[in-house]
DNA sequence: TTAATCTCTATAATGTCTATAAAGTAGATA
DNA sequence: TATCTACTTTATAGACATTATAGAGATTAA
């Protein structure tokens, strides 16, 4: 039931640059310093947020990135499901992904599982990161 | 925030099992067959639950395994944890294998991976083999 | 215009995990 | 003893995670 390393750091980078939205473009260096991420890694990670559109970015000097919405806009959900993917524990309770399965019928186990991923999405689904960026 | 194949395998090989509970031992190609689970894998699964002191074998003919405690003591967070490692979406959360982590003391995202690992927990903590067995 | 600073792309090395299989060993039963 | 079945060990193919390399393209400032 584990967020991936690469989702973890998705998750902090999303964070830094919402302290910094409708600031100047954060630099892929400094996110990294301040996470302590490996910056290859969070090159791919940011690509990916991009491509997801939550992110854009500027190249050359002074370049950087930057969030494209409010950071009440944005979910945990939707950062771990463009990483990690599906955040249902087994693909035939997924409902943004579904997979079927040819038990799902009589299976006894779809109806905890359709709980668990339930509860997991509720909770993701109500926690922004203006709410993230306000703690503590 | 999956379950594995090898999770899902155990789960489904327990409700068999519990199924036959009190009854002779049940062969691994038993269950196999009746859960299309590939036998060899299935063999570690089994062995992995034995070790863990939820299952009892008996070598040569007639041989097999069986539940040693009853379904209604039995969990699906056991088995998910002794298959998987702990329900924790991140280690800093685990209450049973607790990892430390260097910035968890400012961490904005803890609170809410707490939140996320405690209602898994409950809800698995929450349904036995006998619970799973009576469904539909 | 040049140098410096960035992102972007693509690729691949490495390591670990997942899912599966094969082959042989040890113990129980008939 | 023959047969059945769990046990042990080892292997492998593929996926995923992580880090690294190397250069191309865009932007800014000197």
């Amino acid at each position: 039931m584990k967020v991936s390393k690469k989702g973890e750091y998705a998750l902090r980078a999303m964070i830094v640059l919402s302290l910094n939205y409708n600031k100047e473009p954060l630099q892929i260096k400094k996110v990294s310093k301040k996470e302590a991420i490996p910056v290859k890694f969070l090159e791919q990670i940011l690509l990916d947020l991009k491509k997801a559109g939550l992110l854009e970015s500027k190249r050359g000097a002074k370049g950087g990135y930057r969030l494209i919405k409010h950071p009440k806009d944005i979910t945990l959900a939707k950062v771990i499901r463009t990483i990690d993917g599906p955040l249902a524990p087994v693909g035939c309770v997924s409902q943004l992904a579904h997979v079927k399965c040819p038990r799902e019928k009589h299976c006894k186990l779809k109806s905890t599982m359709l709980d668990v991923r339930n509860s997991i999405s509720e909770i993701l689904e109500g926690v922004t990161f203006e709410d993230i960026c306000r703690k503590k």
